[in-house]
DNA sequence: TCAATATGTAACTACAATGATTACAGGTAA
DNA sequence: TTACCTGTAATCATTGTAGTTACATATTGA
């Protein structure tokens, strides 16, 4: 199991479109940076968009971040891509059996522990931001044109 | 996307043959407490005595613990039932551009946060043993009992 | 020794999610 | 009107999950 690429490729659509805001960040452009097909692209920047992330319309090529680089944080883009629903990144089985007292107290009994490890998560990527990104681009960039 | 049920199928199994040490916990009688079927809880249970869990010997019936109930945390059974590979619980993209000043970093700083935050996680299961799960099971049971 | 019963494991199935691809409807602007 | 873009549906191959059946192998009691 692993947390959809839906995620990372958000990331990097969000990372691309600052850092050619002055250019024409059109699905086709971001699909090559990414390297993947357009149509994927376009559907997932449909759910950032629908998050209010960034601000696209239909027939005008490219996009806009819909927020200040500094008030998206990871875990907005993670919510917006849709990977996990709410409390159920763990999946419980279900129906154990009533007749045994570990058969039915054991949900009850996991779920929040389960919930607290999710936070826990969320908690940290809440902690970074766009802007974070963004600026470790462009260090990264800095560094590696010195050689 | 969610983490696979054997993950909680998993402490079941281990909370069940906690509580009911002094009788015979075999895959059939584990079967009808989760209910599901004896093969996917030897399955598990394979898992679980792989990774030093539980004791189990082909052709005799039952299981007991290999390790204290204080030392065994979420995190051992989580691990124990192989859900998500080391540092593996977020997928990211792969190959990005290296001719986009986005593509060719991206990856690189992606990956920490990402690592981050599965760690995040996975302290947090650290935390909560069986023992601790067993105690809530024994406390639950006995609210309900009164009533 | 043999029958009964257990674990260990392989093979197969149905189902769902992912990611890529193609196609096309509908919006925009020169 | 033409060219190009976004939005979205349909399809496909691949992968992981969970259930089921079947059977090899190990143990124990009669």
């Amino acid at each position: 199991m692993s947390i959809s690429s839906r995620f990372s490729v958000g990331i990097h659509i969000l990372t691309l479109i600052e850092i050619d805001k002055d250019g024409v960040s059109s699905s086709e452009y971001i699909a090559r940076s990414v390297n993947t097909n357009p149509a994927v692209i376009r559907k997932i920047m449909g759910m950032l968009k629908k998050a209010g992330l960034i601000k696209v319309q239909p027939g005008i090529a490219g996009a806009e971040l819909a927020r200040d680089l500094s008030d998206i944080t990871l875990l907005d883009v993670y919510k917006a891509v849709n990977v996990v629903k709410d409390n159920e990144l763990f999946s419980i089985h279900e129906n154990p059996n009533p007749d045994c007292s570990v058969g039915r107290n054991i949900q009850n009994i996991i779920e929040p522990h389960f919930i607290s490890a999710q936070t826990a998560l969320e908690k940290t990527l809440e902690n970074v931001t766009i802007e974070n990104v963004v600026n470790d681009v462009k260090d990264n960039e800095k560094l590696n044109s010195k050689h």
